[in-house]
RNA sequence: GGAGAGUUGGCAGAGUGGUCGAAUGCGGCAGUCUUGAAAACUGUUGAGGGUCACACCUCCAGGGGUUCGAAUCCCUUACUCUCCGCCA
């Protein structure tokens, strides 16, 4: 969320810059300077209710001291008063912070100043594109054709265990799977991250910290008698190992990737663009994320962008560089650049990853911060995106890659499958 | 799951009702010395709110209570450790 300080200081800039978003949020940064006004006042009403008091509860240990009990016990009778008025302002003040809050969740973050204007999907921007799209020869098959042509993903089976979006992959569906995830961990690690294993539950506190509750909670798959929610992206877990955290400047950057499975209950959705391998409940992931220095945050960005840029054009797939319009930003990022791979056999793009500048929004409510030259504590930048997200780009992979002796499996990935082709 | 012990500043670790926002050490920062660095020495150093700046207020795991006054006493929740049980 945004800082208050930031919003009574930057006002003006803050309405305007929100407009992108198709958002007049007049009312509610005014709302939120309203009420804040108010907090200040209640708060110095508090603390003054507050001072008076400890000032006598200090007065009476001293006339215990020197034996004069009566005495003491007359401004003993005035203290009690003092806590009936702390008692009341303290509510109100409580109120007041409470009100305030929700509004500040309800604010989404000021988007960059490059992010283009657009009122839907169709307005973001096509910044790059690469790769061939193959010439594939007659009677090519979408991926969930090709899944059961070569017996390597069973979304049947999947729904006999589970239910629909949860699919069973086998044999060399199973490797290539394992395959892609260990070629996406060294590549990330190759480029300086960090691998973790995470957890795949994680309490409300994490929820909180980097925005899937209040408000997504639909979102989560909810382990009510823990009280957990399975992550929907490894985001959650690693960007909570920094919450409450003061590091050193000297500590940044930190560069951390992981690779977990994804959990997403995706309510609502439905119909053809949720077949195969498209949209499912639980999917897997690999993960960069990445804490900076302000200053250092948008240099970071694009080294991000141009190491899956990498990947991409190593594994040969076609793909391209979208940049968000402001209707499509998500709620906490400032910036974003979707990457999005072709698919040959539906002739649609696909999605495979999303690298966003969260700037200081996720460090304030993680309360991230790091000592700057000056001393003074200071929010820190963070980033993340996903290098890669496996579905999609194993719809890819079936899609580009088959001939009409079998898929090819891209060069760079032979020493990780084992096999060259699935037939 | 049962029994016991614990949770204090960036970290480690003292502190059992007022003199404690908190000893000490490490780390950080500044300085002295040095060609420079290290070592040594000296000083400085928790966070948030509030203020033009001070004052002042809050924070010793979270929440609640007792008391004029709570890091300290009581209740409760979470977590950690030890032992026992179960177990890949």
């Amino acid at each position: 969320m945004l800082q208050v300080a930031f919003i009574r200081d930057h006002k003006d800039d803050i309405i305007k810059r929100l407009t992108k978003r198709n958002i007049d949020a007049t009312a509610l940064i005014n709302d939120v300077i309203n009420l804040d006004e108010d907090r200040r006042m209640l708060q110095t009403k508090l603390d003054n209710t507050k001072a008076e008091s400890n000032a006598l509860s200090k007065e009476i240990g001293n006339l215990f001291k020197s034996g004069e009990p009566q005495k003491a016990n007359i401004l003993k009778e005035k203290t009690t008063q003092l806590k009936e008025t702390t008692k009341v302002l303290e509510l109100e003040f409580n109120e007041k912070v409470d009100a305030l809050n929700a509004l500040l969740y309800k604010i989404p973050n000021v988007p960059h100043t490059s992010v283009p204007n657009g009122t839907s999907e169709a307005d973001n921007e096509e910044i790059f594109r690469d790769g061939q799209i193959p010439q594939l020869h007659d009677g090519a098959l979408p991926h969930w054709e090709l899944a059961k042509k070569y017996n390597i993903i069973d979304f049947e089976l999947g729904n006999k265990i589970t239910g629909a979006g949860f699919p069973v992959y086998i044999d060399k569906g199973a490797r290539l799977q394992r395959a892609l995830i260990a070629y996406f961990l060294d590549k990330n690690t190759k480029a300086g991250y960090t691998e973790y294993q995470l957890p795949h539950l994680v309490n409300e506190a994490s929820g909180f910290g980097t925005g899937q509750l209040p408000d997504k909670e639909g979102q989560m798959y909810h382990v009510t008698a823990d009280n957990l929610y399975l992550i929907p992206t490894a985001e959650v877990p690693g960007t909570n190992i920094f919450r409450d955290t003061l590091l050193n400047e000297s500590d940044l950057p930190v560069s951390i990737t992981g690779y977990t499975p994804c959990f997403r209950r995706e309510a609502g959705s439905y119909g053809a663009h949720v077949r195969g391998l498209n949209r499912l409940h639980q999917f897997d992931k690999v993960e960069i994320i990445r804490v900076e220095h302000p200053d250092n945050s948008y240099d970071a960005f694009h080294a991000m962008v141009n190491h899956v840029k990498d990947i991409l054009i190593e594994l040969k797939l076609p793909y391209r560089i979208l940049k968000l319009c402001g209707a499509d930003v998500t709620f906490a990022s400032a910036l974003t650049y979707d990457f999005e791979v072709f698919s040959t056999a539906q002739d649609r793009w696909l999605e495979i990853s999303s690298i966003s500048n969260f700037e200081t929004f996720q460090a304030n409510r993680l309360k991230l911060r790091f000592k700057n030259s000056e001393g003074k504590n200071e929010f820190c930048h963070t980033l993340n995106g996903s290098s890669l997200a496996l579905p999609r780009v194993l719809a890819g992979i079936l899609e580009n890659c088959q001939t009409e002796d079998g898929i090819k499996i891209p060069e760079a990935l032979v020493p990780y499958t084992g096999f060259d082709i699935i037939s």
